[in-house]
RNA sequence: GGGCGCUUAGCUCAGAUGGUCAGAGCAGCUGGCUUACAACCAGCAGGCCGGGGGUUCGAGUCCCUCAGCGCCCACCA
């Protein structure tokens, strides 16, 4: 019944339009997402399933609601992801020094040993492979029924994302907010590129304590802890707390280093902790960021000894910043440690320590926390480097009162957002040393001697982007000048993903490149996004927006939970529990898949649970088959409307079918979909099995043919097909497809443009039938509630006596107040019809307060009525 | 070390501003081929709302505290 329902409605949704976006509204008639662009080399999860249907149920509810919703996808192409993918798949590898080769094609199969290929042959496999992961995505997004605007996608390596990129950062290199600096780096040795702070993650990794022995101007020992001993020959200070009276009469002095007899200062700083190791830390350039912080604020001389490539540099003891009391011994033992990587430096230089006396004991096993890049699988190191940076910490301000400013849902997520903002270390490193991203737009003038003028930038023309330094000339110079002295380089790093990602606010609404457009969409009302990726992609956006636009990029942030396995483990490649959407939505169908995913709720990190699917593959079915029965019971003529519904009971059902469309709505408005799921689901499961058995026969009508129908008749259909109408789109966002199914039965349009139901179309039918309008606040027992009352009493009595629900009821006498017994007769023929009742009879309650309320059933053909 | 969230029937979870709030759905059990629906329907049973203390006439619902679980952040000596 439901099956093929996918294939058959996302057909005629394209070739309909039913979500194009229709530029002809103004900003406040439009409502627009900034969808997250999923990383396309990544493979498929049921995590994106999950959070994309949240946002597509909001989507389809703001379209029913009017708003021309303006709902485009982006993919996220650029960046390592994507590099790795594509060195895998065609057994190639990036090397920037080789020149185009318009010829080349990838080898089929791939060859066991990588070949080197240039910058833009690389790029181009990227832009090649991308392509074929976005067309599974978009298959698969449309499986699901996202109601996407088709025609509006981007890529964050595409064109427009490029512009968007390299504009925004000449505006910001303009007003000084982008400066170039050479500074201290964190680096991942392996991926060979700076990594930012918000990549960064900590990781317990096992260590040691080393302690060793300095000698101390007037003879005695100083010992300090170290975990990195191989860091020795780049000390550049002892440190201790100024508060530290074991250190204090130190302080000022200096000390020597063991085996290189360096003379280093002892200095003080609130930074270091005297509880930890000794109290007295040894400062080398550089083994951590504190050790960054120490540099820079006491002023420390700088001996860097790591390379980029996390291997020890040679050096020259003796020579000026390499002062050694005995430069030939420094050399000796120096000599064992260059061109070894740190681990084995370390395992080398702890055996010479120990030889020299200056290692005090044995190394003391610990665990401590290791910064990482959050892809990579060695330690950082911090290297120094020229790279690009975005002044974030003076926006600190700012950014705190805009992330007060917009709306979050659920609300304590903001928490997250200004504890990074507040925690915020350092200024947003953008540069990457990597190849597929957007180049920086600049270029460099060399000099005379062929050197490289950093501080004298030659900047793109806006009016050409985008650029590719690498590739193109800058303006006054030759292709021929590239590289020669008084000629040009172009800057050889890409940018950040996030760099790119930030924008996508501007990005998808198409600033600068279609002002009209952008001024219908921007600022967006919608970002919804993962709480993992507050303090990159949403931190970043704000940013961004703020030194561009001055704004927020949007007014709501919806941020969406994470989905568990099955046992509620966090789901991750190496764990190999990751799974994948397809075969989910094959087994149960896409509404069900969505109906499981909307009953996350917003923030809240949910297992995957075929249960549920199985639940919402039922609900879908039963959707079905009511409405095929309801449409069955409205006869040929024309449908009666709402001023035909008469009888108290089916006033009764739109009164409550009423407060569940204010429920709903509401429950959409702030952003909380899954309760409007579930208040109209509970109404339309008792509407099936209480209304519909109620009215079954009075809806037929009693003689059936034509013209003679009555007006109980008549009202019990206009308030089905009210009904029916009223539920196909409540349901409408979570079911897409079995709701249109149903819709086109009776309706020539789709039920996803059609008006979301209001009270004022269900207006007050007790107003209607022309009673009692001031009745509301004193409804006393509705008339369905009494009537599923006494019919649950008959089913009990059926079932209790092992017959069928189909079996007679001789009689039924009811005692109950004089107020409930007059609701329940107002419904006496519809209870008499569907509980299949011969007499009903009535009592009511004596004054005795300790006289009950009861039914009392007497089956037909059967033993003993019980009460 | 700081912050946030969670702890309610076997399972997954609802329970605004304290007073029909002890609920739903799964699973379980008992029945029924009821002319919309057997991938269905009807019915039943199920919990001292993590522990302790407090505020209140009254607390899953507010305050304190303890104990688990999860996540985010943090300067690696």
């Amino acid at each position: 019944m439901l099956d093929g329902l996918e294939a058959k409605w996302d057909a005629t949704w394209q070739s309909e339009g039913t979500y194009r976006f229709d530029r002809r509204a103004d900003r406040a008639g439009v409502f627009s997402i900034d969808t997250p662009p999923p990383t396309v080399s990544g493979s498929l999860h049921i995590g994106h399933v999950f959070s994309y249907t949240h946002t597509d149920t909001v989507a389809r509810y703001q379209r029913m609601q009017g708003k021309d919703v303006y709902y485009p996808m982006g993919w996220d192409d650029n960046g390592l992801p994507t590099e790795r993918r594509v060195q895998n798949y065609f057994g190639v590898r990036c090397d920037p020094t080789l020149a185009h080769d318009p010829d080349f094609t990838p080898q089929d199969p791939p060859p066991d040993k990588p070949v080197a290929i240039s910058r833009p042959n690389f790029v181009a496999l990227c832009e090649q492979l991308t392509v074929a992961d976005e067309k599974v995505f978009e298959t698969l997004w449309r499986t699901l029924g996202l109601s996407v605007d088709w025609d509006l996608t981007y890529a964050t390596i595409g064109e427009t994302a490029r512009r968007a990129s390299q504009r925004s950062f000449l505006h910001l290199l303009r007003c000084g907010h982008a400066y170039q600096h050479e500074a201290p780096t964190l680096w991942d040795v392996d991926f060979g590129t700076a990594v930012s702070q918000a990549e960064l993650e900590d990781r317990e990794r096992p260590g040691a304590y080393h302690r060793l022995a300095f000698a101390a101007e007037n003879g005695s020992r100083v010992e300090i802890d170290t975990t990195r001993p191989e860091l020795l020959p780049a000390c550049v200070a002892l440190v201790a707390h100024p508060d530290d009276r074991r250190y204090q009469s130190l302080v000022g002095t200096s000390v020597l280093t063991p085996l290189f007899g360096v003379s280093v200062p002892v200095v003080a700083h609130p930074l270091a902790e005297p509880d930890k190791g000794t109290g007295i830390a040894m400062v080398c350039t550089f083994g951590d960021t504190t050790d960054v912080t120490w540099w820079r604020e006491l002023r420390l001389a700088t001996r860097t000894i790591v390379g980029r490539d996390g291997r020890l540099e040679p050096v020259t003891w003796g020579a000026p910043g390499w002062e050694s009391a005995d430069p030939e011994a420094a050399g000796r033992v120096y000599d064992e440690l260059a061109g070894r990587t740190v681990r084995q430096a370390q395992a080398r230089i702890v055996e010479l320590l120990a030889d020299s006396g200056a290692m005090v004991g044995e190394p003391r096993p610990i665990t401590h926390p290791v910064k990482f890049f959050e892809k990579g699988e060695r330690p950082l190191e911090i290297v120094s480097s020229r790279q690009w940076f975005i002044r974030t910490l003076d926006l600190r301000p700012q950014l705190l009162a805009r992330g007060d400013e917009l709306e979050w849902h659920p609300p304590y997520m903001s928490h997250r957002y200004r504890s990074w903002v507040e925690g915020l270390g350092s200024d947003w490193n953008i540069s990457r040393q990597r190849y597929f991203g957007v180049p920086f737009p600049v270029w460099y003038p060399l000099d005379a001697g062929g050197s490289p003028r950093y501080d004298d930038p030659i900047v793109a023309p806006e009016d050409r982007l985008p650029v590719d330094p690498s590739t193109d000339a800058p303006p006054g110079y030759r292709e021929a000048d590239r590289g020669m002295p008084g000629g040009f380089i172009g800057d050889p790093d890409v940018m950040d993903t996030w760099a790119t990602s930030s924008l996508t606010p501007l990005i998808a609404g198409r600033w600068e490149d279609d002002p009209d457009l952008f001024a219908r969409v921007f600022p967006m009302d919608l970002r919804p996004q993962a709480h993992d990726i507050i303090r990159t992609w949403l931190f970043s956006s704000v940013v961004r927006s703020e030194l561009e636009m001055g704004c927020l990029p949007w007014a709501h942030a919806a941020i969406s939970g994470w989905v568990l396995d099955p046992d509620r483990k966090k789901m991750s490649k190496s764990k190999g529990n990751v799974v994948t959407p397809l075969p989910l939505l094959e087994r149960h169908g896409a509404d069900a898949v969505r109906y499981w995913a909307a009953s996350g709720r917003p923030g809240t990190d949910t297992a995957v649970d075929e249960g549920q699917m199985k639940v919402g593959r039922r609900l879908a079915i039963k959707i079905l088959n009511a409405s095929k029965f309801v449409l069955g019971r409205l006869g040929d003529g024309a449908v009666p409307g709402r001023t035909a519904v008469t009888t108290p009971l089916d006033r009764d059902l739109l009164v409550r079918l009423s407060a569940v469309v204010a429920q709903a709505t509401a429950s959409f408005e702030a952003f909380d979909y899954t309760r409007a799921l579930e208040v109209a689901e509970t109404f339309f499961w008792s509407f099936c099995d209480d209304y519909l058995e109620l009215v079954k026969t009075r809806a037929y009508g009693a003689g059936g043919a034509g013209d003679g129908l009555g007006p109980a008749t008549t009202s019990a259909r206009a308030t089905l097909a009210i009904t029916l109408s009223v539920v196909l789109r409540l349901f409408a966002p979570f079911l897409p497809f079995a709701t249109e199914e149903a819709w086109r039965w009776w309706h020539d349009g789709s039920v996803h443009r059609a008006p979301w139901p209001t009270h004022a179309e269900l207006g007050d039918p007790r107003e209607a039938g022309g009673s009692a309008p001031e009745d509301d606040t004193e409804a006393a027992t509705p008339v369905l509630d009494m009537a599923a009352h006494v019919l649950g009493a008959v089913r009990r009595e059926k079932t209790a006596a092992k017959r069928s629900m189909r079996a007679g009821v001789e009689r039924l006498h009811v005692v109950d107040t004089p107020e409930r017994l007059a609701t329940l007769l107002q419904a006496e023929a519809d209870v008499r019809e569907a509980g299949g009742v011969a007499v009903l009879t009535t009592e009511v309650l004596g004054p005795d307060p300790s006289a009950l309320a009861s039914i009392t059933v007497t089956l037909a053909d059967a033993t003993g009525p019980t009460g």
